[in-house]
RNA sequence: UCCUGAGUAGCUCAGCCGGUUAGAGCAUCUGACUGUUAAUCAGAGGGUCGCUGGUUCGAGCCCAGCCUCAGGAGCCA
């Protein structure tokens, strides 16, 4: 340690006390003239500028000055003498702290493709996207955790091991210790989970909802955040096999309550960002209009990155029942000329990726929340419309589809009485001895509840404008892919 | 999992109709310059053309299988 404390970049860019002394460590971005020394420590997205005087500093210490080499700098901040940067520092000590092989260092000075980054996704956090990118997804979660304690919810741990396999929300990654090259089987033949870690079969878990659902129905209000695994084979820009997600779970809410806690909840988070983060943004507005140069003009976005994210404040989000989305599908130019791969016929089809997007990105140009589904295409859980006059049976689900995302949102009101929910458990065939546990909930002191999932990625993707859900995730977890 | 496309130097890419010695820019190294802004200028080094097999006098290029990546679809958050 040198005697002095290190000042951050991010503070020393504000600075106004010019002639002050200060210490700054940090890694080199570029070395340019054999003097300038640009320096990022991770405290801002932006560099500080260290000047060396070439004249009498060693040509060996010089020459360890490289891209991705560690240093210290002492020495006075001054106000800059070249244009481009209001401050830098005369260097009157520097230290290498850590050597970085120009040869073997795989960053350098210039554009890199986020494929590339991908497969160095351990040094990728010193590039000025992915430092954006954190900070970023740091500030959302942080903003996540404030806006639900300024309203009394109570954030709650659901198991990350789970032992039922009823949840229904897609495939799941199996946890267990037993030798996979000698397992031990029962009298028919079977795996003999008796010998397991657990005593039986257990997962990572799909959804924390079921284990919140009881705890909302004792503190009224809670909410999860935490890792989810799907082993589901999906390889698309909005999925990942391990991803952070959002549960809410609010006792004596029905579905219009639960749709203004999603609402409200977005905004705040989004607003939260601008007001955070306006450097980093700033840099993602610029980043993600140069990725849209290479883009036909038709398929560039209307809005930058930062008009698009205070479009979302200023706009409530569109509220309709998928009947009413049916039917604006049905007389949508693309359905009736023939242009949608599935064309919209009959009430009751689910609705396609190219559906949804058509609906928010060209109808309505916003947000918008989705409810009211056919029973027959959603989960067990939710509850159950009266059957209306043409025979229809719909639950009260409710989805939100941003542009460029779709789904980042999928919630319902959940079914609390236990007649309707045992007999829909029955009809699709879930174990409802299983489920004794949850089905108390609904035994004991049953009230009308409501909760959503929010995709933490596809939150993250929409508000930093990435288009890859591997970019916004610092390791990402893909079939085929669990490096680092 | 399905459809489409891609894999050539450390990175980004070019490589004609199958033809003999596979190129460029950036990076790296050497030198020059010294208030630069992804510094500039000059020179040099750098290749298992994804893997395996096949066709051919001859394959980076054609064929088959496999692997990986990307985009779209499905599944969903």
């Amino acid at each position: 340690m040198s005697l002095m404390k290190r000042t951050k970049i991010k503070d020393l860019l504000n600075t106004t006390e010019f002639g002050q002394q200060v210490t700054v460590k940090g890694w080199v971005r570029t070395f340019r003239n054999n003097q300038f020394i640009a320096i990022n420590d991770g405290s801002s997205i932006n560099n500080i500028q260290a000047v060396v005087d070439f004249t009498t500093t060693e040509e060996s210490v010089l020459k360890r000055i490289t891209t991705g080499s560690a240093v210290s700098v002492t020495g006075q901040v001054i106000e800059s003498l070249g244009k481009g940067q209001r401050v830098e520092i005369k260097v009157e000590q520097l230290e290498i702290i850590g050597d970085c092989d120009a040869e073997k260092y795989p960053l350098q000075p210039k554009k890199h493709s986020l494929e590339f980054l991908r497969e160095i996704a351990h040094l990728r956090f010193r590039t000025n996207t992915f430092n954006a990118v954190f900070k970023v997804r740091n500030a959302l979660a942080y903003a996540i955790h404030k806006f639900f304690n300024e309203r009394g919810f109570v954030y709650m741990h659901t198991p990350v091991i789970t032992g039922s396999d009823a949840e229904g929300a897609g495939e799941m990654f199996r946890v267990t210790t037993l030798d996979l090259d000698n397992l031990p089987r029962t009298e028919d033949g079977s795996i003999n989970y008796k010998e397991d870690f657990f005593g039986k079969s257990t997962n990572l878990t799909v959804s924390g909802q079921l284990e919140g659902e009881l705890a909302a129905l004792a503190f009224g209000e809670i909410y999860t955040f935490g890792p989810t695994f799907r082993a589901e084979n999906s390889n698309t820009t909005r999925h990942l096999a391990e991803f952070w997600m959002i549960e809410p779970e609010m006792a004596f809410y029905e579905l219009d309550d639960n749709m203004d806690l999603a609402e409200e909840l977005l905004k705040y988070v989004i607003r939260y960002a601008l007001d955070n983060c306006s450097d980093e943004l700033e840099f993602l507005k610029g980043r993600l209009q140069e990725e849209e140069k290479q883009k036909p003009q038709n398929e560039r976005s209307e809005l930058d990155l930062i008009t698009k994210l205070n479009f979302c404040l200023e706009n409530d989000f569109e509220r309709i029942t998928y009947t009413e989305a049916i039917q604006i599908l049905k007389n949508s130019k693309p359905n009736q000329k023939k242009q949608f791969k599935y064309l919209i016929e009959d009430w009751g089809a689910d609705l396609q990726s190219e559906h949804e997007r058509y609906l928010v990105e060209k109808h309505f140009k916003k947000p918008v929340i989705l409810t009211d589904y056919p029973a027959e295409i959603k989960a067990f859980y939710m509850k159950q419309n009266s059957t209306d006059e043409q025979g229809r049976n719909t639950v009260r689900a409710m989805d939100i589809l941003f542009p460029g995302i779709g789904e980042i949102v999928g919630g319902s009101q959940r079914e609390e009485s236990l007649e309707k929910l045992e007999r829909r458990m029955k009809e699709m065939h879930i174990p409802v001895e299983e489920m004794n546990w949850f089905l108390d909930t609904r035994r004991f002191g049953s009230v009308p509840h409501s909760g959503f999932g929010l995709g933490f990625e596809r939150l993250v993707l929409f508000v930093t404008g990435m288009t890859n859900i591997r970019d916004v995730i610092p390791f990402p977890r893909t079939p085929k892919n669990a490096e680092f």
